[in-house]
DNA sequence: GCCGAATTGGCAGTATACAGACAATCAGGC
DNA sequence: GCCTGATTGTCTGTATACTGCCAATTCGGC
């Protein structure tokens, strides 16, 4: 659509991919709030929820790095999180600069609740799409993002879980 | 990245559209942020400024409209314009509830500016991509982003520049 | 042991982005 | 004219999200 070649018009707009980004981003984070509003969670809590439980005793810098969030919004969503009795932040072991992080009972129950309505909440965003175009949708995604790598004061690092991210003790400096 | 199939790990994030689209959107406002550093233009703004231009005497909630934006968001936005002397708000001449928007000579001449600027971002964002993926990509959201036409308390309503919503307007095309 | 560099977390400031509530105003029905 | 409902803009509060800057701490080189 909109492939004219017209001097004007608000098309001009519509069809820059920053704005569709923006308003795709800005209808996911919707539906997802609708979706988990008896759980009052929102797409970043989720996923540092979910990071922190694949990662018990992670850092917050771990979990930003996984996010690819800023060190100052990681603090704020987890300074929710506890306040919230969801996470616990206790200091490290070895390094006292760090805060190891982890699940409270009540914030495990809430995890396991909010996958539920986050699949659903993804069902709801993608159902005006075939299967085939979610899928080519999420593979361009991922190109972009991976064309991308780095750039920001916490660049995006993405890790399979279950590994911590290194230092403590096991002498692994991760992939640097 | 993640194409395994193992029950848990930050692929399961990582695979989600919304997480997709959240990190792809923060790429997209880094680039254009970093590209127009001598303008200190966010997207926001230049949307705003775009639509203004488009729409001489528009009113904010037009604005919102056009751009899927809140009013609170837009009222916001436009603030900060009138406060760098970018845009000017005036009373409507008919309707005292309502403010008429219009760029100042420095508005118009940032927004000329900050195109060129817009163009080389958006060359930016889609490096990674081949040209037949870049239109199944924009293709591909703007499917996504018309299946979910309404639902916030501003719903998204595209326009073809112009028309405005109604009142005092002629379809005058102008400028550039 | 000491010093400088790097790391981590925190703070302030700024900019989207939205919901909820409110006052002023306008439009339509009577 | 008057009342009701809708519209517009604003304000408050909350939640991402970032840049700069800072203190505490750790680590490497000497």
């Amino acid at each position: 659509m909109a492939g004219d070649g017209q001097p004007v018009g608000m098309s001009y707009i519509y069809d820059r991919p920053g704005f569709l980004l923006r308003r795709c981003h800005q209808i996911s984070v919707s539906i997802f709030r609708e979706s988990c509003e008896e759980l009052d969670l929102t797409p970043a809590q989720f996923g540092v929820l979910y990071a922190v439980e694949q990662n018990p005793g992670v850092e917050q810098i771990g979990v930003a790095t996984m996010l690819g969030l800023d060190r100052s919004t990681t603090a704020d969503v987890v300074d929710r999180l506890i306040s919230r009795d969801l996470a616990r932040r206790e200091g490290h072991a070895t390094d006292r600069r760090r805060c190891s992080l982890t699940l409270t009972t009540k914030g495990g129950d809430v995890l396991a609740r909010a996958r539920a309505i986050a699949a659903e909440a993804q069902e709801r965003l993608l159902e005006p799409l075939a299967p085939a175009d979610r899928d080519q949708l999420l593979a361009l995604l991922h190109k972009l993002m991976a064309g991308h790598g780095d750039g920001s004061r916490v660049p995006f690092r993405p890790r399979v879980a279950a590994t911590q991210q290194g230092r403590t003790r096991t002498g692994k400096t991760d992939e640097r």
